[in-house]
DNA sequence: TCAGCATATAAGCATTTTATTATATAAGTA
DNA sequence: TACTTATATAATAAAATGCTTATATGCTGA
């Protein structure tokens, strides 16, 4: 088992610690998405959503990748928390629910 | 996998997100400690100690029990999260080093 | 019963967090 | 070029957090 900091732990923990942010690293285990779908999904405002994932990136946890007029935001396998994170999400109910709505609603952005 | 609400899940790991409570978290897996035990090993005041356990209490995630003076805290191996905080400790350092220090300084309290 | 130790609780305060609104930037398109 | 859409950032306000100090409670032992 590879040992992480205490202190740099609990800050993986205390930002994993915020439902939306929880079920955004659910969604991202699964697809990358991108910020539009996240407002829609969690029926928040865009800026809500962006620091949310801002804060998510400077930790490390997730990077972006612009695809035209979209940023798609997906996880960061490198972080030296991918691991704690992914076996953090054992714990919580499959979030694909979420993007399945979407899709039925036709919000879903494809990136092709 | 046994899955538990996102919302209970993000409050467990709010919980744990303090680096206080996580590492009294990595302490009581190994051992039961009292209140006077942590003060001295997180060199932090007797109210915001009783304050950390607490919450932890609330959350279901420890129990007290009295011994004469001392109350002394265990982990609630009954609680439904008790499996999370048992697999996210295994990615924190051996927080027994802490108790090792008190018991060289004489300041371990033993329960007989 | 009183004094002392261990612990909990309450109140107050500073800091942090998370949302909102307003505005800026960047890409796509007519 | 100008307009629209997607996103980020800044400023701010409200709520939550975590400490401090002061005080209360509950054992223990003289």
């Amino acid at each position: 088992m590879e040992k992480n900091s205490l202190e740099g732990t609990a800050n993986i923990l205390k930002l994993m610690g915020d439902k939306t942010r929880l079920s955004m690293l659910g969604l991202l285990i699964k697809h990358d998405c991108c910020v539009c779908e996240f407002v829609e999904m969690f029926k928040m405002s865009q800026p809500a959503i962006s620091q949310h994932l801002r804060k998510l990136k400077d930790a490390g946890l997730v990077k972006e990748t612009r695809k035209g007029q979209w940023i798609f935001y997906s996880l960061n396998k490198d972080n030296q928390y991918y691991p704690l994170v992914q076996d953090v999400i054992k714990y919580i109910p499959d979030q694909e629910q979420k993007l399945i709505l979407l899709q039925q609603q036709g919000l879903r952005i494809s990136c092709d």
